[in-house]
RNA sequence: GGGGAGAUAGCAAAGCGGCCAAAUGCAUCAGACUGUAAAUCUGACGACUCAUGUCUUCGGAGGUUCGAAUCCUCCUCUCCCCA
């Protein structure tokens, strides 16, 4: 008995330390040891929240740092109910600015959630993975049950968010179905009884409210646990598809290999970090080799754009995204599939056409003024051969290779 | 309901009658260098076959003026203060 007693202790710690590792707040440890001490006893597994707005369905890297730690629930045993929000869709989330959303419609949302779906198990286990919509209670919902949701919360305790208490100071509009968004996701946990929710740490308050409204509506409180937020590959701002600083899962090999391989030498131990299996330990060894010119950074990076192309594709692609990288930016050769255009699609005057035309008419640059600054900026080759004259008149043949920079591309077909 | 402030390029933010296609910073793109699409430095960054040229831009619509991002009128939106 007391040696099952003590094993019992050992597997809630080793529980623990997986589920902390890396997370940001953590409310609270103690909380989540009494949980799982349930949980394992009664062999139930922890109920493990997580939402997702089905707005914009691409997935990046940034979204996968909280999505990873979901997957650590699930090798512990427990059960991931994801959340479809195609109801609070509708209002938008306030951590972003405050553009009016345009509402989608039904069939827009349920198209957005099976992609939703279809990345996040490029990670989740689908089998340990319930999803649920949150419209399925919130559609039923009368303007009298929304006032006395509401009644249970205050503006000043609403303020407490720094989102809204900045927007506040500094004047900048926050609109009231805002406030009801942190309601809205807290009533999911009500729904839910959840035993955990998981986020980013943009997210905190929210998951804080949704243990307060678990406490009003008589339920134990769910255990909050946020992630960090991921830079882009910027490195300074939080990775979005707005900031154009992303990196997409459904991206192509190459192109997840190629965005990796563009970060910072600084950032690329933040991403082995959140990104990685990794331990702190290990990373720190790593960032120690670098630091004493033991390893090469570039030999590291390398292997950190091979890991996570590995995670969404697999080995043999991630290889290939290797050799393909390095022989088009350390060989300067041509990459395998480079954009083509006909020659027939070629508008020709007197057998000839004018160079910058060509570079705007193939989408290498966004208007010939552009492409014109690009020829006179040393940019542009042909065939090996490069183009400074911004007057140039080439004759296009079948085969002919257009180079704009380092990596844009284009071949002449017929 | 009353009073005040504001809306400028991808973002942030100057400009407040001509020298404004509009400072600066960030982002972006290119070149050099390299260790990579790192870092650093240099340059470009509304469009037009480029031209000390033309055209379109400073929330929207009109107006004043030889000339407006800058002044006036109305409209739309946002914020603040007072009630």
């Amino acid at each position: 008995m007391r040696k099952n007693n003590e094993s019992l202790e050992q597997e809630i710690s080793r529980q623990i330390d997986l589920i902390k590792d890396n997370t940001m707040h953590f409310y609270s440890e103690e909380e989540l040891r009494k949980k799982l001490r349930i949980s394992l006893t009664e062999n139930r597994p922890l109920r493990v929240k997580f939402g997702a707005d089905p707005t914009a369905p691409d997935i990046h890297l940034g979204h996968t740092v909280v999505i990873n730690k979901l997957r650590v629930f699930q090798q512990l045993g427990h059960h991931i109910c994801f959340i479809i929000g195609d109801f609070t869709a509708m209002i938008g989330d306030p951590s972003g600015k405050s553009e009016t959303r345009k509402p989608l419609s039904p069939e827009e949302v349920s198209k957005h959630a099976e992609t939703y779906k279809e990345q996040i198990f490029k990670i989740l286990d689908p089998d340990k993975t319930e999803t649920i919509h949150n419209s399925s209670w919130f559609k039923d919902m009368t303007f009298r049950d929304v006032i006395q949701l509401s009644a249970k919360y205050s503006v000043a305790r609403m303020l407490e968010r720094d989102d809204f208490s900045k927007r506040y100071k500094n004047g900048v509009s926050i609109s009231i179905v805002e406030f009801l968004y942190p309601l809205i996701q807290g009533y999911d946990s009500v729904m839910l009884k959840s035993d955990v929710e998981l986020g980013g740490t943009d997210q905190l308050f929210n998951l804080l409210v949704g243990r307060d409204l678990q406490r009003e509506y008589g339920q134990p409180e769910q255990v909050v646990l946020t992630m960090p937020i991921l830079e882009g590959t910027d490195g300074v701002q939080k990775m979005s598809k707005s900031l154009g600083n992303y990196i997409g899962i459904t991206e192509l090999p190459k192109d997840i290999f190629g965005k990796v391989m563009s970060i910072s030498d600084a950032l690329m131990f933040r991403y082995y970090r959140l990104l990685t299996d990794k331990t702190g330990d290990e990373v720190d060894a790593l960032e120690n080799a670098v630091k004493s010119q033991k390893t090469h950074p570039m030999e590291l990076k390398m292997a950190l754009a091979r890991d996570i192309v590995k995670r969404f594709y697999d080995d043999a692609q991630s290889l290939l995204a290797q050799d393909e990288f390095k022989n088009v930016f350390s060989n300067k050769k041509l990459p395998d599939d480079v954009p083509t255009i006909a020659l027939k699609d070629i508008p020709l005057e007197s057998g000839t056409v004018w160079i910058c035309k060509l570079i705007h008419l193939a989408d290498m640059a966004p208007s010939t003024s552009e492409a014109r600054r690009l020829v006179q900026q040393g940019a542009v080759s042909c065939n090996d051969t490069k183009i400074t004259d911004a007057h140039a008149e080439i004759t296009p043949e079948k085969g002919m290779v257009i180079k704009v920079g380092k990596r844009r591309f284009l071949q002449i077909t017929d």
